[in-house]
DNA sequence: CTGTGCGGGTTATAGTATTACATAACGCCT
DNA sequence: AGGCGTTATGTAATACTATAACCCGCACAG
């Protein structure tokens, strides 16, 4: 069950992508967890936490710092960095692309002699669903 | 004791800033906690979490969301918005303008029509200091 | 004075993440 | 097929981070 990229895809990574995938969002690590568990898997945090650990370091999931939390990549395969737009009110997380970003914040850092290796852009506002809904 | 912006700079905060000043890097909620309560102020969380959230609300110190933590502020009082280099082996943290990448990151989020109210920008990597003793 | 608001102290609890260890499954080589 | 080293999964226990709820006292306005 290795993949091209000798990657293991095993029943929990890939469980635990699927429930990524079904929420439009990000999900806490202890809500994949509770899935994960009703689903026959293990019940303890390392569970989810390990599969966590995998699906982003291998770009199929990413780590929502403002939300200790965790959302399927939506651009998956594709070598890529990214910014998230995080909404306020509904926690919805949509991805953009970073790359442009990045190069401009490599060019800042390497200038105070700074070696970067990642990057993580998150910004807080409001999405347009929400701006509709909530208006002044 | 309140300043001309109309900010209570009371004596946790004052001992709080302090603290973060006197360290080059960040400091966890705890550490600091530790240290106002060996100088006779509260032993319980809030008192240092309250504190902190003070200082970032008045631009004073940043929180750090790699390192669930915090650091005084680089260029207090001007009005700015920052990005923060992290060594991951001494967790020394350097504060850079980000003014030009918000700008980008703005229009970006503009065009899908999401309205962006905060960014906090992190990167990870090493710091001259250990570039220079951790080499190959 | 005296009511009101804010700061700061407390206890308790919620939420997030890791360490450490034991067992099982797999990939690979003979 | 059999054996072995590596990787993955599961568990218990614990560490670390953050917030809720409540009370009191002081500064200040009226
Ligand atoms: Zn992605
Ligand atoms: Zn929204
Ligand atoms: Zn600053
Ligand atoms: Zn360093």
């Amino acid at each position: 069950m290795i993949d091209a990229r000798g990657l293991r895809m095993t029943p929990v990574r890939r469980r635990t992508l699927e429930i990524l995938l079904e929420r439009h969002g990000a999900l806490g690590a202890y809500e994949i967890l509770e899935r994960l568990s009703a689903d026959g898997f293990g019940h303890q945090p390392p569970v989810a936490y390990r599969a966590l650990d995998f699906l982003v370091e291998n770009g199929l999931a990413h780590r929502i710092r403002r939300l200790n939390a965790f959302a399927a990549c939506q651009h998956p395969g594709q070598e890529h960095h990214a910014a998230f737009l995080i909404c306020r009110l509904c926690n919805a997380v949509a991805e953009i692309a970073a790359d442009k970003l990045r190069a401009t914040l490599i060019a800042s850092s390497a200038a105070t002699g700074f070696d970067l290796e990642r990057t993580s852009i998150e910004a807080l506002g409001l999405c347009p669903a929400c701006i509709e809904s909530a208006p002044a």
